[in-house]
DNA sequence: TTGTAAAATTAGGCATAACTAATTATATAA
DNA sequence: TTATATAATTAGTTATGCCTAATTTTACAA
C-alpha cells in the first residue's frame, strides 16, 4: 500500500514539469506546461494548485512549479515505466522505434508494480530505452550524462549518438532511415550546407540532416580533430 | 478512424451487460449490472441512458438493457483484448493464471489496435485464454460450446475441464493447486461428500472441491458410465 | 518612469461519472 | 385485491479536469 494511485492527468503533469525543470533547474512556467500537455494555461494553474496540495510540486504563482521529492519520485516511476514499455515493445513485439512512444504514453499509466517488475526482468534490467534515453532504476535514480546536441559541435568532430529526443514518429522514422541511431558513430562534415542542413558521414555514407531535426540528436564527442 | 474511442467506464458496462445477458438471452437488470461494477443503481440507470443515446445498448426502463449490434461488437473487442492480454502475460511474462485477470482488467482499455495485433501474432492467434475462455476473433466471432457446470453432472461421469470461470485469485490459485485446469480430465466420484463437497479424481489423485467453487468449473462430459 | 505585451490568474461553465435521498413501478404474498 | 418488499427511477450534489472570458501581474522597452 505504499503508492496512493495518481490520476493519469496528474502523472502527465509531473512528467511535463520534470522535462521542463530538470535540465535548467528552474521552475517550469505555466505556459510551457500548457504547451507540453496541449491544455490551456488556466487548466495548468488549477492543476498545479491541486498537485501542490497533494505535496507533489512546489508552486509559486506567476513563477511556475518544480517537483517535490515525492513528485520527483512519482515522475521517475512513470518515466521508468514509459521507457521499459518502449524497449519491451521493440524487443519482444518487434515494434519500430517510431511506433513505441505513443503506445508507451498510454501503457505507462496502466502498469502495476508487479508487471513493471516482470517486464524489467524480461529485459534484463536495462539502462536505456530504444531512443537512448536512460531508464530510472527502481529507486528512481537515473544515469546522468554530459551530452551535446549535434548542432553544437564543430565541423570535423566525430561523435557517437547517445540519445535521440523528440516524439514525432515522422522524424524518428527519418532518422532510422538515415542511420542516426544510438551508438552510431557520426562525423560532422559541414555545419552550414544548404543554409540550414548539417552534412554528416554515417557508416561510410554522406547524409544531410536539417538543423531543427539535428537539435534533437544528443551526442558524445569522441574526436575533436 | 473507424473506432470512436469509448471511455473505460462505458467499456466496463458493455462487458457487464454482455456477461449478464449473453447466456440467458434476456435483458441485464440494473441491479445486477450495479453489482458487477460495484456502483449504485442510479449510476447504472444514468449510464444506460447514455449508452442508449450512443447506440450501444437497447434500454427498457424497469426491465434492463441488452447490447445493440454495435455495443456487442465493442464488447467483443474489449473481451478479445482482455483474454489476449491474459494469455500473453502468462506465456511471455510468466504470470500465473490467478494474477493475470486483474492486470488484464486495466490493460484491456489501454491497447491500441496495432498492439492488439502484435500480441495476437506473438501468441499465434490463439482461441482460448488461460482459463479456457474463448477469445473472440478480429471480427468479434466467438467459439460457442455446450458446457455444463461440474455441479450438474452425475456421479461416475468423466469429463474434461473446458473453462474455469470467476475472477477470484484465491479460488483460481486453489484450483491450480488441485489440478483443476483446462483440458484436465476429471472423474466425479461423489456429488455429496461432506454435505457440500464434490469428490473428484484428477491425475490419479482424489480431491474435494466445494460446491460453490465447483459451479465455476465448466466441463464437457466424455464418458457417462 | 511609464506604457505595453506577454504570461498568469480568477471567475464562471461544462461534461463525465460517481454518489445519496426521495419517489415511483413492479412483483409477490396474504 | 390489496399490502408490502424489491427494484428502478428521478432529483440534486460532488469531484475531476477541462474550457472561455475577463482581470491582474510581470517584464521589457521607450
Amino acid at each position: 500500500m505504499t503508492n496512493k494511485s495518481q490520476s493519469v492527468s496528474a502523472e502527465d503533469y509531473l512528467k511535463a514539469i520534470y522535462r521542463l525543470s530538470h535540465a535548467s533547474g528552474v521552475h517550469a512556467p505555466t505556459k510551457r506546461i500548457a504547451e507540453e500537455l496541449a491544455v490551456t494555461a488556466p487548466s495548468v494553474t488549477g492543476m498545479l494548485k491541486k498537485l501542490e496540495s497533494r505535496g507533489l510540486v512546489h508552486y509559486s504563482p506567476y513563477t511556475g512549479a518544480t517537483l517535490s521529492r515525492k513528485g520527483h519520485a512519482r515522475a521517475m516511476k512513470v518515466l521508468r515505466r514509459h521507457r521499459l514499455v518502449e524497449l519491451f515493445l521493440q524487443k519482444c513485439l518487434n515494434m519500430s522505434w517510431d511506433e513505441v512512444h505513443d503506445e508507451a504514453e498510454v501503457l505507462e499509466h496502466a502498469l502495476s508494480d508487479k508487471l513493471e517488475r516482470r517486464i524489467a526482468d524480461w529485459l534484463g534490467d536495462p539502462s536505456f530505452d530504444p531512443h537512448g534515453a536512460p531508464i530510472p532504476d527502481e529507486s528512481g535514480r537515473i544515469v546522468e550524462r554530459q551530452l551535446v546536441a549535434l548542432t553544437e559541435i564543430e565541423a570535423g568532430c566525430t561523435a557517437v549518438v547517445a540519445e535521440v529526443r523528440g516524439n514525432d514518429a515522422t522524424m524518428l522514422s527519418y532518422f532510422k532511415d538515415h542511420g542516426v541511431l544510438p551508438n552510431r558513430r557520426i562525423t560532422l562534415l559541414d555545419r552550414g550546407a544548404y543554409g540550414g542542413s548539417l552534412k554528416l558521414r554515417i557508416s561510410r555514407k554522406t547524409r544531410y540532416v536539417g538543423r531543427d531535426a539535428a537539435a534533437n540528436v544528443m551526442v558524445e564527442v569522441i574526436d575533436e580533430s
